[in-house]
DNA sequence: ATCAGAGCGGGTGTAGGTTC
DNA sequence: GAACCTACACCCGCTCTGAT
């Protein structure tokens, strides 16, 4: 008989070898640790028919009490869910509980949007940092990280897009930068203020760091090793730094909606319809219904 | 020798975005 | 539009460095 920690285990390299992003793969051992600690909580280290019913209703009612937010709960069904499926596909179950493992309805939640004014100070803290910093490296370091505040809050770039960010990227005859999702690619337009200062900082980069002439990224760390880019962690820390610094709560999320907010006119689904690549969505109903949480809370908050 | 703070990366809840 | 996958945000603890 299978326990449900080798089961598990062996779901694990499954969905591994099915390509599933490391993320996702990460998230799914999280998922698999926490069920089968409640297993062994109750006693309950095999996977058999008798039992699992009453096991996965009991771990429902856990989770529903352990957590308040239903996404979080949904995204948990979801891997177990999985897993029961795989099991019966393998045999090792007769049937999947599958009553208990339906997500919760969705709460929609509405979106936090910054004003213009706090949008600017956002993108200034950086820029003052670097007009009063002397020292060498770190005026450097606040001129990347103003660059890279202000590419967001105009190009409404999400995290990763900026990372992937490389000079062979920028097409400066044409003043447009191709912007690499995870999937697809886009071409924006940059204004030229914004190519000024892109232009600049990569001048100052070569100045500092002569040896990283070659680099391909654009966007270096000081303690990095060489010529590698920075990651998602360090532009997290750019936009907590400004949240300390404005007393107000900035991410790239809500930097990038405040960037789409005066394209999407609220009445305007046709312009959604023609602009959604724009922002990198596959399809447009993401933009749409995005459109409608942005606009609800100017409403409340008007 | 100890402390403070910056930088970094792992862990995990939550939200965003894609696929079916 | 439900179901599923993946990125984002935030917390925490470790390490390194420079100040006291």
């Amino acid at each position: 008989m299978q326990t449900i920690q080798q089961a598990w285990d062996i779901y694990i390299l499954h969905i591994a070898k099915m390509g599933r992003a490391p993320l996702t793969i990460k998230q799914y051992k999280i998922d698999g640790k926490q069920f089968i600690r409640f297993c062994w909580d109750a006693n309950e280290e095999y996977l058999q028919d008798e039992t699992i019913g009453t096991l996965v209703e009991a771990y429902r009612e856990h989770l529903q009490e352990r957590y308040t937010n239903t996404q979080s709960i949904n995204r948990k069904f979801a891997s177990l869910r999985s897993f029961l499926q795989y099991c019966h596909f393998r045999e090792w179950l007769r049937v999947v509980p599958e009553q208990y493992v339906k997500p919760l309805p969705r709460i929609e939640k509405h979106v936090d949007v910054l004003t213009d004014k706090e949008r600017e100070q956002a993108v200034n803290v950086w820029l003052h940092a670097y007009q009063t910093i002397d020292e060498k490296a770190h005026r450097w370091m606040a001129l990347r990280n103003f660059c890279i505040t202000r590419l967001v809050a105009e190009l409404a770039l999400k995290p990763y897009e900026v990372v992937k960010m490389k000079w062979s990227h920028i097409d400066e005859a044409k003043g447009t930068v191709r912007i690499f999702g995870s999937r697809s690619h886009r071409d924006l337009e940059l204004s030229t203020s914004m190519q000024s200062w892109l232009m600049f900082y990569e001048k100052q980069t070569h100045e500092l760091f002569p040896a990283l002439l070659e680099a391909e990224h654009m966007w270096l760390g000081l303690s990095n090793k060489a010529g590698e880019p920075i990651t998602v962690k360090t532009i997290e820390r750019i936009m907590l730094h400004i949240s300390k610094v404005v007393d107000k709560k900035i991410t790239c999320t809500n930097l990038r909606y405040s960037a789409m907010r005066d394209e999407l006119i609220e009445q305007d689904r046709q312009r959604v319809k023609q602009i959604y690549e724009k922002y990198g969505y596959v399809q447009h109903s993401v933009m749409e219904e995005r459109r409608k949480r942005i606009f609800n809370l100017r409403q409340r908050s008007n």
